[in-house]
DNA sequence: GTCTATACGCGGATAGAC
DNA sequence: GTCTATCCGCGTATAGAC
């Protein structure tokens, strides 16, 4: 942040993140980290005092960088429906295009301490949720705000979780697999859900 | 299901699903396993060849038997709607009473290999998509209807997966840990999703 | 079926030289 | 900052007695 870190330890956050993300923490050791970034175990320990430490490191590190544009792009719509639309777009590719974030965050959310949790809720959850809300406040759905946002964000999560499955359904066509198809199919169908009429308030 | 069933080969399997589920097959030990049964590790190795095999075996035990009534309950439906609603209550509270079960799951859609994802999909997926599609085509939603029951399952699971970051939310409200009211809010919401009509063909 | 004993490599972590 | 060398407990798995 102040301009003089040292490259090793950039690496090192990048290669740990991928690790971790693909294997879980406990199947990725310490060892492992060093090979791919070519240093040696001690030398972790130099830049990160134990594996906890660098588990976190290398969280803090991806959670923040990618949620940071957000609030940006949210606060550039010029309706509350557009932020809507917005952040479907958004949160889909954020989730379906960069696995080690929804990796990363899958496996928080499933093994996280509550200390862990409380981070990772507050980097990626509260902002998004807490705007929103207002956007749900302003529609005609009468169902509760907050679940309802909490639903918006499950059913792409619970999409992005179910993608390993499709491969292998009966039923499967192989354009599930693709993102923009599923942009649109969870946009129609979340305008429907919350309003009532179809492309309600849409170009 | 012969009967002749070894009772410690059962301890093992009850063992290992639940220290599976809660701490994941890496950080489980085939020491932890014995341990807690209460046998020595050679024992379980008498039971099981290896440790992979232990897993399997765990997997279909709970696999198989938690989806094992979902067929019936869902023939012994009247109609396609009831059949739906039916299958929220059912999947709702398979995923969120029985944490076993939840966890087991996101564990193969996150880590499993190919043979084992085939294998899921297989017992817990196929049957229940193939007979919800079949209730999502005789709806007016133009919706691919596959899709549509992949949108279900998500949202469920997706929901499941949310619930330990919502305790850290600021703006959460306590009744959100509330299957009831979330079962509630699912239907209402899924209904208008898909039919464009709040309580539409309901009780 | 269940045990004791053990092989052997991997894991986290540290000391101290350069 | 990075290395070599090392400690020590844990992990999977096996041999062979009871």
């Amino acid at each position: 942040m102040s301009g003089s870190t040292s490259t090793t330890r950039d690496n090192i956050l990048n290669v740990a993140s991928e690790l971790y993300a693909s294997k879980g923490y406990t199947a990725v050791s310490m060892r492992d980290v060093a090979a791919v970034v070519g240093v040696t175990p001690a030398n972790l320990y130099h830049h990160f005092k134990d594996k906890e430490c660098l588990i976190r490191a290398a969280l803090a590190q991806v959670f923040g960088e990618r949620t940071a544009p957000l609030e940006t792009l949210l606060l550039a719509q010029a309706s509350p429906a557009q932020q809507f639309d917005c952040f479907i777009d958004w949160f889909v590719r954020l989730v379906f295009d960069d696995t080690i974030f929804s990796r990363l965050l899958t496996r928080e959310l499933l093994d996280g301490t509550p200390e862990r949790l409380r981070y990772l809720t507050q980097t990626v959850f509260d902002r998004p949720i807490s705007l929103l809300t207002q956007v749900m406040r302003a529609r005609p759905s009468d169902a509760d705000p907050v679940l309802s946002v909490i639903s918006v964000t499950s059913i792409i999560l619970g999409h992005r979780q179910l993608a390993a499955a499709l491969p292998h359904l009966r039923e499967g066509k192989a354009d599930y697999a693709d993102t923009q198809i599923l942009i649109e199919h969870l946009k129609a169908l979340l305008c429907r859900a919350f309003t009532g009429v179809p492309d309600a308030g849409r170009v």
